[in-house]
DNA sequence: TTTAAATACGATAAAAAAACTCGTATATAT
DNA sequence: ATATATACGAGTTTTTTTATCGTATTTAAA
């Protein structure tokens, strides 16, 4: 309960390690992978999304692999989490209102302050301070 | 991906109810489970851990249940937390040490202070807040 | 121009975690 | 006695997360 996902993780761990590397060579999925000790097809879905939306730059064939693009430096970490999981909420309700309690509920209020400050938290943390 | 647990939920809305009922009348699980749409032998367990710590009062036999102790006053969410879910942590490394990245973590100093500013988010909340 | 190394991506499988159920025991008010 | 409660370990089902597979495409370099 309440862990930042794999995906998450993964994600983080490239683009720190790809941050650091030389600027001028792309790296490949399989340099990050077997370094960290990640499952190498995971991995690469992953970066093919960062790709997808821009954060990163992909280069085929061989010798190719990822750049990092200057977008990322605008992202806050909760807008780097919702484009990997999908919008973010410490419950249901928070993102779909389907909820079994229905109008009953007698925490919602209480939730939705706590669900905010979390909320906060993650859009005042940069990208760049991660990695 | 980062959300609350149904049974710190359930917890939660169940002390509400408590606090907001007659202090003299202990209430019976099939009385929350039924009024907030809770799946009732899954509720009686989590009150009986709250019972087991104290954060209860329970009532045996018919007219029985539970009764609030002045002891959840004195509990921030944090605690609360994990007393029904176990050490608190935003990745499994701030628990156990336990990962297969190892020494090669690039991310484990800005994850650290993450985990840090959520715990503090849920430990300066009072139970006493949210109910 | 063939080959090998790389990304692209949908589909599926396996593993883990969360949510829920069941059976049996015990206590107690009526 | 009986019915209504809590107590609790074990087990099952469902959902979510994590990981794998198969096939296609691109492209640098031999």
């Amino acid at each position: 309960m309440f862990k930042l996902s794999k995906k998450v993780e993964y994600a983080l761990i490239s683009i720190s390690h790809i941050k650091t590397s030389n600027i001028d060579k792309p790296i490949s999925v399989r340099q990050i992978s077997s370094k960290y000790n990640i499952p190498n097809e995971l991995l690469a879905k992953i970066l093919q999304t960062l790709s997808r939306v821009q954060i990163l730059e992909s280069i085929k064939g061989p010798k190719g692999g990822y750049k990092l693009k200057s977008t990322f430096k605008d992202l806050s970490l909760v807008e780097f989490i919702e484009i990997l999981e999908g919008p973010f909420g410490i419950a249901d309700c928070m993102i779909d209102t389907k909820c079994s309690q229905l109008l009953n509920c007698n925490i919602i209020n209480p939730m939705d302050k706590i669900n905010s400050k979390i909320y906060k938290v993650f859009s005042d943390i940069k990208l760049t301070q991660l990695t």
